[in-house]
DNA sequence: CTCAAAATGAGTTGCGTACCTCAAAATACC
DNA sequence: GGTATTTTGAGGTACGCAACTCATTTTGAG
């Protein structure tokens, strides 16, 4: 009835003792320093694999002595997303100084690759860990490459290199977040055919292309009654999405979807209320934001696919700690889940 | 550029130099022991808080020396919600034990007051910290504040006991999971007017009640095309809930969206097949099992309303965590969103 | 002023690990 | 066989705090 999930209390006395062998042999073998013939070592891992030996993590914190330092490498410019990022480290920072762990932020053009790469450059000697939203960009891939090999633990937030050595990354399947506007955009239109509209802050972003790749592919295959019309390509700036938007509308009066892939979200929205068409046309977008909420709560908007930035922001810290650790990474946790937020379930 | 959310690396000798006391004093008034003047322990303590000061964690952990034991009360018999919690406890694994904490099982009759209060009685004694699946219940309630005067932390888990002093609760807003449900069962259905189906298991269940009440909320005042029908109370039993609800949908021809509250999914999935009416209802339920996943993928459900249990079990143990160290609870972090599923975003 | 009680200081021990030194033992090589 | 090299043992120190003891100082009541 009362079934026991952990229980060990062992030390590293212990399994010295299990393996017959010293402290200071067992001590070698955990942290692979030379000088340990083969056979000992063996010995020494299967006595640890056998009582499913776990070092104590705070003894283990407290004996390292010096904190740990983590850099998170975010835009520089006012990013609503970034900032709420920084707001909820911030939030963290009793948690953080608790445990003798300094979060330090470094603001840059990450969408200059050159810049980023030069931002990474000098990291690996004040961290232990760094994070970093990060474009695909082989200088890039370099630089971060370069940190790995320095022994330096790597996360990407939001924005993946995956062509990199990066240790982990933070953020959703963009293409599973497009798949799910467009199943959104579809089934809220309702049985009405028509033209549905794409507004993207840029192709040549990688997010952003996945998630419009993402949307496609639901359209193509589970809404033939509506036609996708081209992308337009609003740079996340509010003014020029607005006026691309407009035009389209005029053009196009049978429009009934819209999905907003990026930012650009008040320009979007105004173009809809000036031309009247707010209420029929169903707008997707991405990220709740206060512009966001508000537009939900309005109605104007009737759904946004978000990733928690809280909930990053806390899964970047937690992975870093556990990779400087050598801890493992508890996948399920750290998973950036796509919430689907509606009026009724705002958070 | 660089700008550093922690620093501190302060220690209790530094906070009782600062407060010109020894540390045999710091100590003192840290743990509440008597034996310190009114006067002195404001000194100390505005000394801390000038500094901000932070005990080190690890530090603490490992010199009170005992493990901390939590346990885990939970419905017995089968149930795939609570088997996944316990799944999800046991990956936890070895986070828990490289931590010296034990999480226990205690499977007994939650839905017996009687039952459920006398297996919290003893539970003081062993366990630092205890989640409890409860009833909202006098005799639960009870029970629950003699565990939390004995100076074990209670959390209630999925289902929550307001009516006691429990230290916290992890589990979603179930008013607003039924008003989440009820806008997409509205959005969803689309301009067509109809009737509305519910099947609950009971309506004295709390949370069942709640997400009637949500859901009904919504129906009223957002979608007044839409008439709700009386609640058919399945008992969450799949072969009941079949045959009222295939008894319902013989009667009214004109049903367009149906909310399954708790459990008894199969039963109803069958007989809005029999009816053959699985695609032309709009079926919002709860939870993302196998079953659901299965009826999402086939287009027979179309959004699952779900608590994530992995969120929840590994919520409940840090909350537990924090509790008992005293540590300050993220509450942003332990906050149970109500996830949106449908068939796109999946987990 | 005296004496008991209260408040405080000074100190110790131990938690489990990391990291280091030095000597001793075992092994390899010629 | 002897010497060089590798491997291992033994031990110490430090990390920051909890928890405790005992002596000393301060305070307050009579």
């Amino acid at each position: 009835m009362a079934e026991t999930l952990t229980a060990t209390a062992l030390t590293l006395k212990d399994i010295a003792r299990e393996a017959g062998v010293s402290l200071a042999t067992v001590d070698r073998v955990l942290h692979n320093r030379p000088g340990v013939r083969p056979d000992t070592v063996r010995r020494v891992k299967a006595a640890i694999e056998r009582n499913a030996f776990q070092p104590h993590v705070a003894a283990a914190e407290l004996a390292r002595g010096r904190a740990r330092r983590f850099a998170f490498v975010m835009p520089s410019g006012p990013n609503p997303f970034m900032q709420q990022i920084e707001a909820y480290l911030g939030e963290m920072s009793a948690w953080l100084s608790a445990r003798r762990l300094s979060v330090e932020m470094v603001a840059t053009d990450v969408f200059d690759p050159s810049v980023l790469a030069g931002a990474l450059e000098g990291l690996s000697a004040d961290y232990d860990g760094v994070a970093v939203v990060a474009l695909d960009h082989p200088g890039v891939r370099a630089a971060i490459n370069d940190l790995v090999d320095a022994g330096t633990k790597v996360v990407t937030l939001v924005s993946d290199v995956p062509s990199s050595r990066r240790d982990h990354y933070v953020g959703i399947d963009n293409i599973a977040a497009g798949r799910s506007a467009g199943a959104l955009v579809g089934r809220l239109v309702g049985q009405k055919s028509g033209k549905v509209a794409i507004v993207a802050g840029s192709q040549g972003l990688r997010d952003h292309a996945e998630r419009i790749f993402g949307f496609n592919q639901v359209m193509a295959s589970e809404f033939p009654d509506l036609s996708v019309l081209p992308v337009l390509e609003g740079r996340d700036e509010d003014d020029r999405s607005e006026q691309l938007l407009a035009r389209l509308l005029a053009r196009h009066a049978d429009i009934v979807g819209l999905y907003n892939v990026g930012a650009g979200t008040q320009g979007v929205a105004k173009a809809l209320s000036d031309a009247g068409r707010d209420k029929q046309v169903v707008f997707v977008g991405h990220d709740v934001t206060a512009l966001t909420r508000r537009l939900l709560l309005q109605g104007v908007m009737d759904a946004a696919i978000s990733q928690n930035p809280g909930h990053e922001a806390r899964a970047a810290v937690r992975v870093l700690l556990a990779l400087a650790r050598g801890e493992p990474i508890l996948r399920e946790q750290e998973k950036i889940r796509i919430d689907i937020v509606m009026r009724d379930n705002l958070p």
